[in-house]
DNA sequence: CGAATATTTGAGCCCTTTCAAATCGTGTGG
DNA sequence: CCACACGATTTGAAAGGGCTCAAATATTCG
């Protein structure tokens, strides 16, 4: 299963592992599912704390509010577990749904509970990975609180594309986020409305465009200077930082 | 010491703990410290890792932006460890700041990883809490990207209330809160003096009040009502939320 | 090809911010 | 213990960013 082996490379890179933990990670199976657009998702296996696998497309973590308003709360690409701090949580309070039409693959609770029962590095690369979804929880916190809508935006754009880039699903100056203004509205708490504007004006000031679900990165250096973006709190290759350096380059 | 005992029975009660592992945990040490208010948290062991457990006071993690607002993403109450998750993360971008006047201990990183290196149900318990840290969180970004300012304050003492009442410092209808209206901005995303006009709000419809860094619930439902706050991704004791149930009764 | 969505554009309104100034509190030094 | 000084709270008015409502135009998907 291809997402299987992104998922453990990714806690291999940030966990580094030894070679029995990641065959019992690669070992792990599961029940595949797809997902309609703006499905919601419900485990098979009926415990709220079953895990679940990106293969293909996005799912979002949403919440919504008395008056009706929607909330994303976080985003998974393909290789990522949604919320996987779910493996030892109490069931949370927030709906998964998938954004776009997208493949997943259900992992029992035990199956991931019994991995971690006998091997503490296995449950500190969970762990770890776990913190990375709340590095950048943190960040969009200060998205929401304290910059204007066109920032909201152009982070969001720039971690998106430290995202893909760092699952090798950039290709170069663009990479495909499959959303729509509305679901992106969702994410950074404005309108619909309001996105389309900002998204104009990057287009405008060919900075970014985003179009058919596809983020073009015209100027890297504008598009993080104007998101206010420092990637630090990401994980990223050497490799991908180089790309990134390429973008730029590349731009105009 | 006070604040450990009170860490240590969170963890037993989020996780329930066998006695081994309640007495390792216990026999931890640390070095003490006083701050200033607004003076900046360094650990004094060098490590961008090592854990701040809270004594007295309030500390909060903030971030600044390119524009120089601040944001602060997380608060601390005395018994909570300041982002606990530091332990196992890379050091992260955010500042640990004193909001008031306040004691903590700091804590070897080596010390808790020690702790964690061969007891799995010690690292989950750490795991555990940091989960309980993102539960909030979430609940963050649904309050800044989703609700009007008057929502967003009374959501906040909510939260508040149950989690100090949690901590066994909810004196009935008020705790304590030690922040400046400031500081409330920078935690709701606003500004000082929106946050007075929605504190003023409140007085006047008797749902509550906050004076002298206290927050006094006048009606317990109602401020629920306003702030839609459901209590569910917090941690709480049946007693506590039979406390809450006085709350109302008791109110106007 | 047609229906249902999504994007785009425009105008008016509302919530929040900014800027300013007055009043109130609190901590410190005498 | 008092007075002073600085910061916090309060209040007001004007400006601005984002929202709502509405309608036109593009896309997408069956």
């Amino acid at each position: 299963m291809e997402a299987l082996r992104e998922f453990v490379r990714r806690l291999d890179f940030h966990s580094e592992l030894n070679e029995t933990a990641k065959e019992s990670l690669s070992a792990i199976r599961g029940r595949p599912q797809r997902l309609d657009r703006e499905e919601e998702l419900r485990s098979p296996f009926g415990s709220k704390n079953d895990a679940c696998l990106v293969a293909s497309g996005l799912i979002g973590s949403t919440s919504i509010t008395k008056e009706g308003k929607r909330q994303i709360i976080a985003v998974f690409i393909p290789g990522e577990i949604c919320n996987i701090g779910a493996i030892i949580a109490k069931e949370s309070s927030t709906t998964l749904v998938a954004l776009e039409m997208s493949d997943v693959v259900w992992i029992r609770n035990s199956t991931l509970v019994e991995l971690t029962q006998d091997s503490v590095p296995i449950t500190k690369a969970f762990w770890r990975e776990s913190e990375l979804q709340a590095a950048v929880l943190k960040e969009w916190v200060i998205n929401l609180g304290r910059r204007f809508a066109r920032e909201r935006v152009a982070h969001l754009f720039c971690e998106m594309a430290c995202r893909y880039a760092y699952a090798g699903q950039m290709v170069e100056p663009e990479f495909v986020f499959p959303v729509t203004q509305r679901q992106l509205a969702d994410i950074v708490g404005l309108t619909p409305v309001r996105v389309n504007n900002v998204i104009s004006g990057l287009r405008e000031n060919r900075v970014a465009d985003f179009q058919r679900k596809k983020v073009r990165i015209f100027d890297w250096v504008a598009l993080t200077r104007k998101g206010d973006f420092a990637p630090s709190y990401l994980p990223l290759r050497s490799r991908e930082l180089a790309a990134q350096a390429g973008i730029h380059s590349a731009a105009n």
